[in-house]
DNA sequence: GCGTATCCGGAACGAATGATCCGGAACAAG
DNA sequence: CTTGTTCCGGATCATTCGTTCCGGATACGC
């Protein structure tokens, strides 16, 4: 985890690491509006230790979040790799939304309009790009309602991120909420 | 518009008036982060004119929007007194989003976790007691699919609130996407 | 141990924003 | 016009939060 720059001392180091773990600790439970202080206090660290190692708290945040988008984008991947586009997408929303169940800063991040820090930067194009396929593939296989775009699913993501946020405490509620409305853009046999 | 009260300035019953009549318009269009000098500015008065006549922001966030609120309700009850339970749910859920597009601190204030203002207090209250009935109603004309609750409704209300938020410009993406997921919701004649 | 380059921590800055103060202007009564 | 009450407006306070500064402490090479 340490940096392997040479010429540099034992205790930054340590610093460094101790930082971006109170990073990753607050700004997931937290969310995006964490005071730096908070962090640097958790830490046992001055804010300016903080911002010599992150020069800003959108450097941070990035450092903090980047291992779980790449989770989240490896998963979202295999999830759009499936055979069965159906569940494949339901893996995907959910996967999505696990993801911003267990760091909120990814979801102020990816939720938020405009005021989004770079750190999310790629997320909607990323969010964007797996599910045109997915979309595609539903609609060739049938399972998916004909209606339904992939910019509706991305938009779904979103919504559905709101209901995380107010049942952040029940992983079951908003998962069964989820499936619910996923439920509804689902081609049965029973139908038609 | 004018207050009532008896011993009062000319100018100053003015003065509010403007007052309430800038807020009205910042706060719904801009929301409910909407700083107080702006307001004041486009009332053509100082802050603390503004501050004599609404001691708080919140005062003056709730005199804002009760026209509003009270429309809203107005529209929710008729809408939970159709015969048929769906259809009511349908223009329950559209209007409670036309009114959020409409006014966007309604919209913040509702969708906030916890930081909502005392203004909207009683919002999720009323909701949840037109969404009981209307949602028992559904239930028994079989037009609901079983497994919805009015808490999910409720939910679903807050999550839509999000698609608002991204598509404010245009009124017919979100109301393209909220007849997509209430028909997800809906036992048609065909299903079973 | 000692000197030096490196690093640390808390105080301080600057901007944003809700709220208050006070000298003075505006209105109403006679 | 005079006078006294009411009201106004911009400066100001207080707090929060991202960020920077600087005197002092610390680790590392010898």
């Amino acid at each position: 985890m340490s940096t392997g720059s040479r010429r540099q001392r034992w205790d930054a180091a340590r610093n460094h690491d101790q930082v971006l773990a109170a990073a990753r600790d607050l700004f997931s439970t937290r969310g995006l509006a964490t005071d730096v202080r908070e962090i640097a206090t958790l830490a046992g660290v001055g804010v300016a230790t903080l911002y010599r190692h992150f020069p800003t708290k959108d450097d941070l945040v990035r450092a903090a979040v980047a291992d779980d988008l790449a989770e989240w984008w490896a998963l979202t991947r295999r999830a759009a790799a499936e055979e069965d586009a159906w569940s494949g997408l339901c893996a995907f929303v959910e996967q999505t939304l696990a993801t911003m169940a267990r760091h909120r800063a990814v979801l102020d991040g990816v939720m938020a309009p405009a005021a989004a820090p770079a750190a999310f930067e790629a997320c909607h194009t990323h969010l964007r790009a797996e599910l045109d396929g997915l979309v595609r593939r539903a609609h060739q296989q049938g399972t998916l309602r004909p209606e339904v775009s992939a910019a509706d699913v991305s938009l779904l993501v979103l919504a559905l991120g709101q209901v995380v946020r107010h049942t952040a405490e029940s992983p079951d509620a908003w998962r069964r909420h989820t499936h619910l409305v996923l439920d509804g853009l689902h081609v049965r046999a029973a139908r038609r």
